[in-house]
DNA sequence: TGACAAACCATGAAATCCCATGCTATCCCA
DNA sequence: TGGGATAGCATGGGATTTCATGGTTTGTCA
């Protein structure tokens, strides 16, 4: 599976359709995502459904005895929303999930690699601004791999 | 993967399209690439999509719910424009990334090993003064082993 | 039968592909 | 070594396809 890279602000009609951009649509290897709320944000998280499952495999391998975990894990199986792409790439964006991410006319689908985040264009700017400057300030860096 | 080096400077045309130089294109393994807004100049930097799978591994040794996950990956993976190369080794350069890079008629390729940047060419030799001033002033060497 | 969701169709703009051209560097052979 | 043939490359323009987006029809289920 590809990657989800960079920025797509896409219309989201009176139906509730959006597009679903095609960038992030040749990064699926099947057209069915999960969607769920961010626990930090105000805004719509998202992995491809083979992500989901592998995050199920890992819950169920290692972290079963971290309530922390388990928690958040519970939340998002329990909350998570699984969507087809249609025929034309679009997904209908929940009601309820447009309004706990104050998502109007406009989505932004914000690429993160292995998964996205679907956000208000407005809050997105800020949050952009002080994901770098956490960056920035907290010095962040990624750490090397391994070399096998 | 071969290194990107020297610089070349190609046309712009009117629909945005510039070729990609050709020893660039051959030190691609795949005919992907990804561009951001360099954080330091006016210009836009690039390197192989393979480099951005890299980092994206990397990028796994922290928790997919932690906000260090979710700064790097907003930082980082959000900012960033894949780009493929077309069947005449041509890419078309987001309006976007032109203007911030200030570039015009023609774009400057410079090659930098395992990135490379493109710049207006003016600005370019503008930069390059100030580097060699600079190499000069405080006798820069290369440390033995270098961070990307 | 009515209401809602899903499939289907239409459209304009933008990105991509395809073909053509001329220039330059390389090759090859006398 | 000279010089013509050849191939690679940058560049331009037109044709074609993709994509986002809007609307319409069909299907489904109560």
């Amino acid at each position: 599976m590809g990657l989800f890279l960079s920025t797509y602000i896409n219309r989201v009609d009176k139906k509730g359709r959006v597009s679903f951009p095609a960038p992030f649509r040749n990064a699926l290897t099947s057209p069915t995502i999960v969607l769920f709320r961010s626990n930090q944000y105000e805004a719509i998280e998202g992995f491809s459904i083979e992500k989901m499952e592998e995050l199920s495999e890992r819950l169920d391998a290692f972290d079963v005895f971290s309530s922390e975990q388990d928690d958040l894990a519970t939340a998002i199986f329990a909350e998570s929303v699984p969507l087809s792409i249609d025929g034309d790439g679009r997904i209908n964006l929940p009601q309820e999930l447009m309004s706990f991410a104050a998502i109007g006319e406009q989505a932004a689908f914000v690429g993160m690699g292995k998964k996205f985040q679907i956000w208000s264009p407005a809050s997105l700017e800020a949050r952009k601004k002080t994901a770098r400057q956490s960056v920035k300030d907290q010095k962040l860096t990624l750490p090397k791999t391994q070399d096998a």
